[in-house]
DNA sequence: ACATAGACTTACCATTTGGTAAGTTTTCTG
DNA sequence: CAGAAAACTTACCAAATGGTAAGTCTATGT
């Protein structure tokens, strides 16, 4: 059976917003791609900013799915940093758009994230927590809680989703060196965090 | 003597392309900013896109002097990195538009960002060769340089651009949080650098 | 005094953009 | 099979956008 059109439109908005962003992309791009006409997508979406507030629903699921599929409640200390980093890589090499729209809301800021920045405030308030629990338990140095998170999420989401930088580098954005960006990044984080 | 037009329309634009992004500023918008028409501004730079290129090019030098300026050459170990993260933090609270910028054209990448490639590059070399000889002196552990300047790049500006992450984690960005982000960040890159 | 060049503004223009109105075709339902 | 609702398309439209052409004002050098 074929996939309907309104879920082909949310992809393909997924895609074209969160790597080339919103103004950059018009409701004619989007139409000429999945070979129709822009008022089809108005007949789905009553306007540009409804079609944003529903990608950026799916990109919160997506997000939220990948992270959720990952997190083994049981695993304690380095062992659950480790299995979200190893979430969070696959999603960048899989569907770099999701973390690009990500960025792209928390950057703006517009009247349309709100319902993904209470989503990250949800999924933050879960790791403030396990982060605090495993510093208490002498697992974890000790920091600040959120500000280890901040800077967590942003190595993570940083060296996921800047080829650009890793060129200026001499590495070409690959598999290959996705792969080795991922396990140093995790050999930084465990260096960082984890206690003598 | 009042500032020259040129330069005017330039700190505008870099404040608007940064802050804002390149497609969601007309160059209406900047003109009646400055309280100009937007022919005024196409007599200076014949195109956008060469009003861009300009633009660029000034983020680059701000930010190359910011750098160069806080960088000790005789500095060594982590009192070098400390600089750097000092000096790209107080850049990052007095004229976030320049990170801003620098993240822009990283993350698009269009023709006019051949200049500040090549920048970078120039500025990571020598960084690789810094971390590169602190890790043979057996001052920082052993990881892949470029790989560790990538998780260390992402951090920084990360932590030092993302406001909105900042509000997700329950932390207002006023000038007394990206002061404790600051140490908070340094702490965190101590850790993670130095050897034991 | 006067031509000239620089620094603009006013007046347009073609294209693109988000959006509306009014059909037309397809699909479901009674 | 009737008809009504869903899923579109064709035809527009007003505003915004980047850009051109031509004119105006002012300083400056001769």
């Amino acid at each position: 059976m074929p996939v309907p059109t309104r879920e082909r439109i949310l992809d393909s908005s997924l895609a074209a917003f969160g790597l080339r962003g919103y103004d950059s992309t018009s409701l004619d791009d989007l139409a000429s791609d999945l070979g129709i006409t822009k008022q089809a997508i108005l007949y789905h979406f009553s306007s540009k900013e409804h079609l944003l507030t529903a990608t950026i629903e799916l990109a919160v699921r997506e997000l939220g799915s990948a992270l959720a599929g990952a997190a083994d409640p049981q695993a304690r200390g380095f062992q659950r940093i480790e299995d979200l980093v190893r979430a969070t890589f696959s999603l960048a090499a899989r569907r770099p758009e999701v973390l690009g729209l990500v960025r792209l809301v928390t950057r703006q800021g517009g009247t349309a994230s709100g319902e993904l920045a209470s989503a990250m405030s949800v999924m933050l308030g879960e790791a403030v927590r396990f982060v605090e629990t495993e510093m208490v338990a002498g697992r974890f140095r000790r920091h600040d809680p959120r500000m280890l998170l901040l800077a967590v999420y942003s190595a993570v989401v940083g060296v996921a989703t800047e080829p650009e930088v890793m060129r200026a580098l001499g590495l070409e954005p690959d598999l290959r060196s996705l792969v080795k960006a991922r396990r140093e990044t995790i050999e930084f984080l465990r260096a960082a965090l984890t206690a003598d």
